[in-house]
DNA sequence: TTGACTGCAAACGATTTGCAATTGC
DNA sequence: GCAATTGCAAATCGTTTGCAGTCAA
């Protein structure tokens, strides 16, 4: 998910996600970073076409092609998550603490909210005998409140 | 999901899908009732693709689009189910009993199970006031255990 | 300097669509 | 018989890839 930080905060993630990516092996490139800081400010979940459009004014070389080769490079390292919806396109998020997705079925809009009575129930049995469950995210379909009201 | 019926069963699934069809103004086609039958016979959650290669032997000039249009369709009318997973191909089932599922995120396997639990806990207050809510579906992610042993 | 990263253009795979022929009702 | 549905082929859309030039380390 991401919501407005302060500028302080926001600096102090930057720093964080230029050290993952140090740790990571991967180059600090001034694409990543804007991708990544995009990602951080926008509060909405962009695809990956929105997201270009939406870098486009800060830098206008970046081809649509690097954006979705550095969200798939940042999945792969646990910097970005990838919201799977029941459109086509996929939505992306950075990484955070765990959290669940709204999703309105008119606009394809996502919205994050928490439940911590979830997250700390304990997985049915039969979880346990399938494998290892490394996530476990609540999506609601539904229609929104904007939507059923236009 | 789907699970292996009983002959009488399996027979009966089927009236009631001829029965809903007709309500619904659709007619009642060979293939239609052919990929209904499929998904309620197979066990595993078939892509589109992989229904059509099943309905072959016994729909030797059913074509790929129409097992999409016929799914499409049938989706609107809430008789399947489109199971979004992290990959690009989209997985079926028939509509049933509230059930979530567990991913396997290296063989892409689906397995449905049931928590009754959850289905029956209250939504927490965000998501009333954010609108209404037609669906809510847990989806793990992991490795499932024959994946992990080989 | 050098391998990782980018932009470009072209390819790809899943899904959708227009149209004429076919089929259920 | 008529409208809905199908099969075919071509188009579309999101996403990925090969390649040559560029850039961070």
């Amino acid at each position: 998910m991401a919501t407005p930080y302060s500028r302080e905060q926001l600096e102090q993630f930057m720093e964080q996600f230029v050290t993952a990516c140090r740790n990571a092996g991967l180059k600090v490139t001034h694409q990543r970073t804007e991708i990544y800081r995009q990602l951080l400010v926008i509060t909405d979940h962009p695809s990956a076409e929105t997201l270009h459009k939406r870098l486009l004014p800060a830098l206008p070389s970046i081809s649509l092609d690097t954006v979705y080769r550095t969200l798939a490079t940042l999945e792969q390292h646990g910097l970005v998550t990838k919201i799977q919806t029941a459109e086509s396109q996929a939505r992306f998020e950075v990484a955070h603490q765990p959290h669940h997705h709204l999703i309105c079925s008119r606009c394809k809009g996502v919205m994050d909210f928490y439940w911590p009575a979830i997250d700390s129930v304990d997985l049915p049995a039969i979880a346990g005998q399938w494998g290892q469950v490394d996530s476990k995210t609540i999506v609601m379909y539904g229609i929104c409140n904007s939507c059923s009201n236009s």
